[in-house]
DNA sequence: TAAACATTTATATAGTTCTATAACTATCAA
DNA sequence: TTGATAGTTATAGAACTATATAAATGTTTA
């Protein structure tokens, strides 16, 4: 499994991501066509992305679709948890407060 | 600014974080002796995490002290806050959840 | 099976990152 | 002001990353 550290320090691919949430799920010819990327170029970084469990791939005829791994990797997730969420009811509070503005 | 992405894309400079958050201040020698890196290394590593606003320095005498910055970076926050923190309801009862486990 | 389409892999190259060693700078204490 | 201590910067080489072009693979449809 390759680091998702690495995976995500990358400007593109972590557009890449941002586009998969907003779409749910799609493919590496709409992902090329929507930022202009190569062919190969996407092909290389979603493979980057699929090897840290970033996202997941299936195939559908001819196409392959990409979606979001929803469950983080579990690398990424134990460092946050370590760093930032180690204060839970600070994030918590954090979070309430957001969804009270929203209000 | 620095990328707050590539500063802990590195092992190394995750594993300073860590320390940094254990310790909650420390310096560079005590960092370069507890993993057992060279000054120039921790030197180097503490810039890249600094210039990603990923810790705070400041000087005392001799020393120079680190320690993390717990604002995070706006940029680090907002892709997580896109990503994954969307559905916050679910991340709150996800903490709710991890926190009727502790008791 | 051949053509067309969707995607991946190979290769090459430019650029970046990491790390070690050595030289340098800053602060303190005698 | 000199020596000791703490830390940073410079330099260079090895390793890694990103990206483009071209060739190859897998799938469907005629």
């Amino acid at each position: 499994m390759g680091s998702p550290w690495k995976a995500l320090s990358d400007d593109n691919r972590r557009r890449i991501m941002l586009l998969l949430k907003k779409k749910e799920i799609t493919t590496p010819t709409e992902i090329a066509h929507y930022f202009n990327f190569t062919m190969s170029g996407v092909s290389i970084n979603l493979r980057i992305l699929k090897e840290a469990n970033l996202i997941t791939e299936k195939r559908e005829g001819k196409n392959k679709l990409y979606s979001l791994n929803r469950t983080t990797t579990a690398e990424l997730a134990r460092f946050f948890d370590d760093m930032y969420d180690y204060k839970l009811k600070s994030l918590k509070e954090y979070i309430e407060n957001k969804e009270r503005k929203r209000k």
